[in-house]
DNA sequence: GTGGCTGCAAAGCTTTTGCATGTTC
DNA sequence: GAACATGCAAAAGCTTTGCAGCCAC
């Protein structure tokens, strides 16, 4: 989740997006992300379809699936590695780092600027190219840290 | 993998290494262990069991996935986050990070003073207690960069 | 000898696939 | 109307579990 504004411009602009990118716009496809969207909770695709059912009870979870897929491979949102055995998604594709509690396995963003000291440079190795990074923090979240 | 001699020095301590954890010593684990300690490649659940088998064909895939996560839970072993499917694992345990290639998948390991300039610092928030972090870098490796 | 470990088989989850039907443009 | 998307059901991974028999200590 961005700012209020933010998050309603991406919202608001998502028929376009997906016109942008030669894609039907559908109840389910907009219903999905806008949920994305709004939150920063990092849902799983069963917590997407459990949420979407709500508005949309004949949508399925094969659907959810496929949609999260598409919406990944075009770059709308992303996808967020885990030790748990589920995937999850992030409609804040900005740079932006990870906390990830040990203990309930709740993910928080972090902004680029929120962390103190320069941030690592690139490293530059003749055998791997890269494009993009991302820092994942272990730890205790508010909720675990009274009993860790 | 670390360097050859610590390598060999941790897998001749595993026998050791389990007493003091109140573990007894199997020939699954041993070679397990020594499996993991002398590779790089951060293998899945899967690839060790093929691994092993060559040299004990009695072992069970479910032996080794309860190895794995006895290893991991008793921090012989570490686990990798991927956006793949399965659980990858790595014995090397020391602080570092990892080189994720988008194309193939591929993991490697880059150590803490490969990388340029000043690592992050832990963040302080009042909401997170920060104990660790991983920084993945993501891009394109040497096999895949020809064709990237 | 005993407690812990392994191997097998079955079950449980998550995710993918094929195809008929329905919807968007 | 054509192309694409959805929903269903079935299948395909990956991982866990229960339990009988075996092995390390």
């Amino acid at each position: 989740m961005m700012n209020q504004a933010e998050t309603e411009k991406r919202i608001a602009d998502f028929p376009m997006t997906c016109r942008n990118a030669g894609l039907k716009v559908t109840p389910q496809r907009s219903a999905i992300f806008a949920m994305l969207a709004a939150t920063d909770s990092h849902p799983s695709p069963e917590e997407v379809y459990s949420a979407i059912r709500k508005s949309t009870p004949s949508i399925s979870l094969a659907t959810v699936y496929k949609i999260l897929e598409l919406f990944h491979n075009r770059g709308f949102i992303r996808r967020v590695s885990t030790l748990d055995q589920v995937t999850r998604y992030d409609a804040n594709v900005e740079p932006h780092h990870h906390l990830i509690c040990s203990h309930c396995g709740r993910i928080q963003d972090i902004d680029v600027e929120a962390i103190a000291g320069r941030p690592p440079e690139m490293p530059m190795l003749p055998d791997f190219q890269v494009s993009d990074y991302e820092i994942q923090f272990h730890g205790a979240c508010s909720e675990c840290r009274p009993r860790a």
